[in-house]
DNA sequence: GACCAGGGTAACT
DNA sequence: AGTTACCATGGT
């Protein structure tokens, strides 16, 4: 991997398996915008990036390359190698060629841990425009404010410190609803470090999904979405409505409970499951499967 | 105006 | 221990 820098642009050469678009819509993370055709804006670990590809390059522009190095390499997942990965899972059940193929340039984020979990825990019964929605609100609201060299200004999901500021109230003004009071534990257990990232990553999968659980309104799908997106834990399976339709519709004869799903992906997909889920998930959607 | 959404909880059998 | 109503709010 090749770093030039032009200016204040880095140019990441070479990059394989990656599809900027694929790995921003693919449904797991909520705070970026299309800016044109080419072009996204994202904002994480309370850092503004301009980002675009261009064939086997990707372009972030008017960053340093200790951010790269210290944020954005892990954020995109540069350093693995997904061809071996994509591999691995057609070995698994090579039914999921489809899948694969239709976006091959697939990456699971490492998203920031705090964002992470207020966003899962927003997403739960709702549609991702919706929670994008939400997402971009709370930040506009509460969030660090980042002037552009445009002048326009843009917004950091707030830190945990910030938000535990912020009222149940306030909170449901931005119209998370039921999930104010959700919001508010986790940010409760989080900024007193009953809970945290550097304590989770040290723990076994199921450890943390546990320790994730006891948050008030943090189940199984949302805490195995925290420890794939946020923790780096790709031995996990979220099953939400789309994952039950898809999996009874390409493994079973009969609707499934979602823990049955979620232990049958285990057993199928193993270490490889976080991966196999997202191919599955955004391939699933596009396509209607099991509607 | 129903019905559904990257669900979870509490109150039921 | 396994179901089911209910939770706010916007999209379809």
């Amino acid at each position: 991997m090749i770093i030039t820098d032009d200016i204040n642009n880095l140019i990441i050469d070479d990059i394989k398996d990656f599809d900027l678009e694929e790995v921003l819509e693919c449904g797991q993370c909520f705070h970026f915008t299309k800016l044109d055709d080419k072009h996204y804006e994202l904002l994480s670990f309370g850092k503004y990036l301009e980002v675009s590809q261009e064939a086997n390059q990707l372009i972030l522009y008017n960053t340093s390359i200790d951010d790269f190095e210290k944020i954005w390499k892990s954020y995109f997942d540069l350093d693995r190698d997904y061809g071996s990965i994509k591999n691995e899972i057609l070995n698994l059940d090579s039914r999921l060629n489809d899948a694969i193929c239709a976006k091959p340039g697939i990456r699971i984020l490492k998203q920031d841990f705090f964002e992470t979990l207020i966003s899962f825990i927003i997403s739960q019964n709702k549609q991702i425009p919706h929670i994008k929605q939400i997402v971009h609100t709370i930040s506009e609201k509460y969030g660090t404010e980042h002037i552009l060299p445009s002048g326009r200004k843009v917004y950091s999901f707030p830190t945990v410190e910030q938000l535990s500021l912020v009222s149940e109230e306030e909170l449901r003004a931005c119209k998370v609803g039921f999930r104010a009071p959700y919001i508010k534990c986790a940010v409760d257990m989080v900024v007193s470090g009953e809970i945290s990232e550097e304590k989770l990553i040290t723990m076994s999968v199921s450890q943390a999904r546990e320790t994730l659980m006891t948050i008030k309104g943090v189940g199984e799908k949302v805490a195995n979405c925290v420890l794939l997106f946020g923790l780096g834990f790709t031995d996990t399976f979220p099953v939400d409505v789309w994952m039950k339709r898809i999996m009874e519709y390409m493994y079973f004869d009969k609707p499934q409970d979602k823990k049955a799903i979620e232990a049958f992906a285990m057993e199928k997909y193993g270490d490889l499951a976080g991966y196999a889920q997202q191919y599955l998930f955004f391939y699933g959607r596009e396509n209607g499967l099991g509607k």
